[in-house]
DNA sequence: CCAGTATCCTGCAGGC
DNA sequence: TGCCTGCAGGATACTG
C-alpha cells in the first residue's frame, strides 16, 4: 500500500522519533515474509545501538546505527511502522519490535506478510538483489531527462512502465493513475507509442504528484499511518484513483475503470488518450 | 532480453 | 447469520 510518499512520511516521522535512542531489546517471532524474517540476527546487530539516521531509496527504508550494517524494511501492502508505549497492547501481525531507552517500542505489523524487514550489511547496498535494479528516484531534478528514452523503447503499457520499480522507484498503483490523468495520457497507451514530448510532460507531472503527496504526508485510503499514529492528507486532493463511475472533475465524463497488469486502473476516457 | 501472468497472505465488503 | 467471491498503497518467479 505504502508508495514513495507514504514512505517518505514514515522516514521523517523515524528520524524525529528515534532520535537520541538506543535498543534496548528485540524481540518477536521468526516468519515467513517477503523475504524469511531473522529476529535473532537483527537482534545480534542492534542489541544496545544508538540509532543515527533513516534512509529511503524507492519504497524501501534504511535505518542507521552506530554500527555497521542497516536495518532495511519494506512494507509492501500491508505493513506499518508504530512507535508507542510498550504497555500499549500489540495488534495481530506484530512481528518485530525494538525496545527503545526511552521506554517505547517501534513495531512492525504487516497482516499479508508482503513486507520483510532484513539486516544489510554494509557492502550489500550496492548488490542486493532489490536495491541494486532500482530506477531512478521519481523526485529527482533531472526525471524528465531520463524518463522519456526509457519509456519510448518498450511495448508495455505506460502505467506498467510507470509502476516498474526498475524504471522509477517509488511510484505505485495510486500515483500511477493520478500522473496519467494530469498527463492526459490513456494508462493502456504503449510506451513507444507515446511522444517524447507526452513522456516529458508524464515526467513532470509525476514528480510534481509525488511533491504535492510528500507535502500532505502521503494518502489514507484504509489503514495507512505515520508511527505516531498520523493519517496522510493526500487522499481528499484524489482526483482518479478509487473514482470510477463518478464524473472526471476536469471535463465531467464518467471516469472508467480496467486491469492492468492485474492493477485496477482508472481513467477518464476524454481527457486521456 | 522483453512482456504478460500467477502467486505469496490476511481482511473486509458485498452478494446470495 | 454464514458462506463465497473478489479486491486491496507490491514485488518477483515463472512462462512463452
Amino acid at each position: 500500500m505504502p508508495e514513495l510518499p507514504e514512505v517518505e512520511t514514515v522516514r521523517r516521522a523515524l528520524e524525529v522519533g528515534l532520535d537520541g535512542l538506543r535498543v534496548t531489546g528485540v524481540d518477536g517471532r521468526s516468519v515467513v515474509m517477503r523475504r524469511p524474517l531473522d529476529v535473532a540476527l537483527i537482534a545480534s546487530k542492534l542489541h544496545g545501538a544508538s540509532f543515527i539516521s533513516a534512509r529511503r531509496r524507492g519504497k524501501f527504508l534504511l535505518l542507521d546505527f552506530d554500527r555497521p550494517g542497516s536495518l532495511m524494511i519494506h512494507l509492501g501492502m500491508s505493513g506499518r511502522l508504530m512507535l508507542c508505549g510498550d504497555s500499549e497492547e500489540k495488534v495481530n501481525h506484530t512481528h518485530l519490535v525494538l525496545a527503545l531507552s526511552d521506554g517505547r517500542e517501534l513495531r512492525f505489523i504487516d497482516p499479508r506478510r508482503f513486507g520483510f524487514a532484513d539486516w544489510i550489511e554494509p557492502g550489500e547496498e550496492s548488490t542486493d538483489s532489490s536495491l541494486r535494479t532500482l530506477g531512478i528516484e521519481p523526485l529527482a531534478p533531472d526525471l524528465e531527462i531520463h524518463l522519456p528514452p526509457l519509456f519510448h523503447t518498450r511495448r508495455s503499457p505506460v502505467k506498467s512502465l510507470l509502476m516498474d520499480q526498475h524504471l522509477v522507484a517509488g511510484v505505485g498503483n495510486i500515483y500511477a493513475a493520478e500522473a496519467l490523468w494530469r498527463a492526459g495520457i490513456r494508462p493502456t497507451r504503449k510506451g513507444c507509442l507515446t511522444s517524447i514530448p507526452r513522456l516529458r510532460r508524464l515526467a513532470i507531472v509525476t514528480r510534481d504528484v509525488i511533491t504535492e503527496a510528500v507535502a500532505q504526508g502521503g494518502t489514507t485510503i484504509r489503514d495507512y499511518a505515520t508511527p505516531a499514529g498520523d493519517f496522510g492528507y493526500f487522499a481528499v486532493k484524489l482526483q482518479i484513483y478509487g473514482r470510477q463511475g463518478q464524473p472526471c472533475t476536469k471535463c465531467g465524463e464518467i471516469l472508467k475503470d480496467t486491469r492492468i497488469a492485474g492493477r485496477t486502473t482508472v481513467w477518464c476516457p476524454h481527457c486521456q488518450r
